[in-house]
DNA sequence: CTGAAAGCGCTAACAC
DNA sequence: GTGTTAGCGCTTTCAG
């Protein structure tokens, strides 16, 4: 015990400042125990005297002490942090999921760090590299990355899940696309409409953007109508200008009913109707997908195939969590869940006037 | 069997080294060098000799190193993460923020951790004390919490910066809030409004709210007018029914106008109005904040008084850059920015009839 | 049940 | 310029 104390006092007087907070080694020394014992308890192993803990759980309380993470992360060579790579945060959609993401890591024990997709391109920091050099211990996408960082995920070995996109590096959560897009499209067939284009946009995930894609596809050939789509132009100076819309809504071959890929390009389209005095949906009719909470303002009151957000990321959360613990192993599970149509006000009858 | 419990471990030993990426000994072994220069090459002290770089950094290429940052946070005692407290991730106006700290942070060589100020009540993780416990090297409060984080926020001594809201526990971002609740009063006052309400909302950070109203009032009182704040009541079974909302715009009191403290209240109250079939602006003028980016669009159209949000966040993340690498000390700033009004359509001259 | 000791991968003095 | 060395705070065998 002498010994004991005078190193105590001489680590006291090595401290700079006074302010440093205790470590494991002062909760040992403390409550006079070992630094393994300390560790023992605050990992719960259970194989500590009951005295033992209560003495070691007052040395806690008494110094303010918490644990290390970093270390601890250094010495398992892994965190608890899951790396989120999201598209346009400032779509309502992305931002929705985000947010339903942060709670359920954060009921699995995991906390988040966003990653934009887009980022790539920017130094080093910010982008997909940055996240493994943190050694998540696991990785959803909620948009898909370019080629280089799959490769990149490929070699890392560290488990993701791509939810509402779709990869073959890791699990698989999606709404079914195909059939959301068959759904949208029948729903435009039912009401009359002939003339009808899919508005693709580059800002969602390119496998959901096709999936969409080619459920409105089936329907136009199974109906023997020919498809049009319409590319959203946003990227440096290829922005969509008014003339292509005008082309699209009011040229010779203009429809009268629109499917477009997400409600935020739909919500896009119903303000280039409104500004080109097209009225929604007499004649023009629109469909979105995602069911942002916006979609449903009287204002907007947008017609929109629903996803289950919170099934998505609950399933997500579970499948990835699965992986990281070791308890799913084996070939990539796909897992898709029903998607339905919400009809509201901007889809009606065709009318020929 | 301890011979043979030796060469399994050697066995094993050589596999995990196949798979294990590799190390700063590796790359050191690897060029021929000790860790040190290999150290003082990866953070380029630049006391290296040109021949020696090139050594090192052909090896880091060959052996594909990637330093673990896991090790440098724990010798350095810090890590290069900014936490970034966040209210509501669905409203708009703090996605787009989220998005421009990420953006702004990963230029400063830093990436973000987000973490739900109302996440605070749930089991450890997640909230605000996981942050400290990660040892971010700054917080970003774009949300306040509740004291008791406060109150080890400054035992943490960790840096941190409130944007679009208020504390003494560190620096200040926010807009001139007052003048933006003047500006939207005067703005309905100049239209003929007389009964003219103000539209609380909890889901807004306090303080601003506060002083938003605190303009409000300010004009109100100069005018001689009586007073009308409106609660939005969200919390569990206190949700604001129709019936409440009737009475403010239709009972014998009824407004003509009202300004809310936030956008995403104003459309909300945009949807009562069209609800009860109340015309806006002709019977009712609203006025918003923050000028989120759907409050342009035609079918909302909504008058509000604008932030300056990537000044805001880029305002913040300098001086929060600079409190962490000690180019600031001494009393905490505040920064104020200008705000302004933006006529769109929801307000309109008073109608008597 | 508890303690001693060996690292995890890196940085930062400080010798050479 | 370069190498040696001593930790950072924790987990994790392995003896006792």
């Amino acid at each position: 015990m002498p010994t004991t104390t005078r190193r105590i006092q001489k680590t006291r007087a090595i401290q700079k400042t006074a302010a440093k907070p205790a470590t494991i080694v002062d909760v040992a020394n403390f409550a006079g125990v070992s630094k393994s014992t300390v560790s023992n308890v605050i990992r719960g192993t259970g194989i500590t005297a009951p005295a033992t803990i209560a003495r070691v759980r007052q040395a806690i309380e008494k110094l303010g002490y918490r644990p290390n993470i970093l270390a601890r992360n250094l010495v398992q060579g892994r965190t608890d942090v899951l790396g989120v790579v999201v598209g346009d945060l400032s779509n309502p959609f992305f931002s929705e999921m985000a947010k339903l993401i942060e709670y359920h890591s954060a009921n699995h024990g995991y906390r988040v760090m966003f990653c934009d997709a887009q980022s790539e391109e920017r130094a080093g920091y910010g982008g997909l590299k940055g996240l493994f050099d943190y050694r998540v211990a696991g990785l959803i996408f909620l948009a898909f990355n370019d080629d280089a960082s799959m490769e990149l995920l490929h070699k890392s070995q560290i488990p993701a899940v791509f939810v509402t996109c779709t990869s073959t590096r890791g699990d698989v959560v999606t709404a079914d696309d195909v059939r959301g897009g068959i759904l949208a499209t029948d729903h435009l067939i039912e009401l009359g409409h002939r003339r009808i284009a899919y508005a693709a946009d580059p800002s969602i995930e390119d496998a959901a953007d096709k999936a969409r894609q080619e459920g409105y596809l089936t329907v136009m050939r199974k109906m023997n109508l020919p498809p049009t789509i319409f590319h959203w132009q946003r990227s440096g100076r290829h922005v969509t200008r008014e003339s292509d819309i005008n082309k699209l809504l009011r040229g010779p071959d203009r429809i009268t009913a629109i499917f477009s890929s997400n409600d935020l390009g739909a919500i896009e389209l119903l303000d280039w109707a409104d500004k080109l005095e097209i009225p929604v949906p007499r004649k023009l009719s629109i469909v979105g997908f995602d069911n942002i909470t916006l979609a449903g303002l009287r204002r907007i009151n947008l017609t929109t195939v629903a996803q289950p957000k919170e099934i998505l990321c609950k399933t997500a959360l579970q499948t990835l969590n699965d992986r990281i613990r070791g308890r799913l192993s084996g070939g990539f599970q796909r897992q898709v869940v029903d998607c339905w149509l919400i009809v509201r006000g901007t889809t009606a009858n065709y009318d020929a006037g």
